[in-house]
RNA sequence: UGGGGUGUCGCCAAGUGGUAAGGCACUGGAUUUUGAUUCCAGCAUUCCCAGGUUCGAAUCCUGGCACCCCAA
């Protein structure tokens, strides 16, 4: 491979600082880019992480240009979580976070700049066959991100790398003790990409005031009060403030729907209620890798949350950028507002947000 | 103020003389680039209160207090 001008997104974690480090091997005019898209309230890993960043770029002797995004995150990405919440739903403000800041306006930043392409520490491939970029899944099935990937188009794969998809994250990690990189043992971060681990009802509660409403059972009896529907999302046990009942079975309690007109939060505790389950689904904002719907009906398989098993189901039905899966097994609390991905083995086919659940 | 019953962790609930089960909730941690789920750990020196009996009481006795039910 002829040496490119490839800036890097580097967030001061062990991957990016690896992705970086294979590209510069590689031969690459290898430059890196920290983003800061979040401005601070009380965390502050942001200036840690940075500092991480600046360490690495100096051990690679390559330059590290910052920017600030925050103003395109707010109006792009949370604008639209905090409008997914309002309305009842469950948002999946990563995927958005993809799609509009690491692969729009960083790439856009990043070509300004005189890169050909960038680069990222996302474990997924990208490959590409007959003038078609294909996204795979990672090499290393366990961290696999196409799951947050699956809305980029030709125009954003033909333009990125994604130097760890060959590699397990234990390798990664060896490489980047072996590099002697400071944050070669730095815990993964998880939490909204940019926001970080947060108490997550506080941290809504701070945009999104709280609606208190009755909590019922399936049968209709209350048995309780929630802050606001927008604080739970389905399937959710933990937060419930539900104890024990008088002659009740002492088995936890799961949310099954949202009552939106009367406000009420509805809950089973039965683990295997049917009403937790979904065995079809409607998704809406379809995006598809290789730019144009495939023919449906489709036999494939889905993943209705990251890290779910890839469960068979056949796309019935595509219409504009709406489409009706069918699953072969009924899904546990396919939730509105998350995403649906599809998949034909290791291949990311595209995507879409869950509108409506069967 | 006649009769009956009950008072054990925030909630449900075992335990009726031998030195406080369990579940739910909650908290912490693990897993995890969303939200969830899942997993692990922690969580009553104390049993409504005060006396008493006993080597020893949540468990027995006495007296209070509180609540519930049925009669009036």
């Amino acid at each position: 491979m002829t040496s490119q001008r490839i800036i890097v997104g580097m967030s001061g974690g062990v991957d990016s600082s690896v992705a970086a480090l294979l590209l510069k091997r590689q031969g690459h005019d290898v430059r890196g880019l920290f983003m800061k898209n979040w401005e601070d309230d009380e965390q502050c890993s942001s200036a840690e992480d940075f500092q991480d960043a600046k360490h690495v770029a100096a051990q690679l002797d390559i330059a590290l240009h910052a920017v600030n995004f925050s103003h395109e995150y707010w109006e792009r990405v949370f604008q639209y979580f905090l409008a997914e919440y309002r309305a009842g739903r469950t948002p999946n403000p990563d995927v958005l976070c993809n799609q509009e800041i690491k692969f729009k306006a960083f790439l856009d930043h990043a070509l300004h700049l005189g890169a050909e392409r960038i680069a990222t520490g996302h474990y997924a491939r990208v490959e590409e066959r007959d003038g078609c970029f294909h996204l795979l899944k990672a090499r290393d099935l366990n961290k696999d991100q196409t799951y947050f990937l699956y809305t980029l188009g030709q125009a954003q794969l033909s333009k990125a790398l994604f130097p760890l998809g060959e590699l397990t994250k234990p390798e990664v990690r060896a490489l980047a003790a072996q590099a002697d990189f400071i944050n070669h043992a730095k815990k993964d971060s998880t939490g909204i990409c940019f926001i970080g681990e947060r108490n997550f009802k506080n941290f809504l509660s701070r945009y999104l005031p709280a609606q208190p409403g009755d909590i019922e059972t399936t049968q209709g009896e209350t048995i309780g009060r929630h802050d606001g529907l927008m604080y739970y999302t389905l399937g959710q046990r933990q937060g419930l403030g539900i104890g024990g009942r008088r002659g009740g079975s002492g088995a936890p309690w799961y949310v099954v729907r949202k009552d939106l007109e009367r406000a009420v939060l509805v809950v089973t505790q039965d683990e295997n209620d049917a009403l937790l389950y979904s065995s079809s689904l409607e998704a809406a904002q379809l995006r598809w890798v290789a730019g144009r719907a495939p023919a449906a009906p489709l036999r494939c398989t889905a993943k209705t949350r990251y890290r779910q098993a890839d469960q068979a189901c056949a796309i019935e039905s595509i219409e504009n950028a709406t489409c009706r899966v069918t699953f072969d097994e009924p899904q546990r609390a396919v939730t509105p507002g998350q995403s649906v991905v599809f998949y034909l083995g290791d291949e990311c086919l595209g995507g879409g947000v869950i509108d409506r659940t069967h």
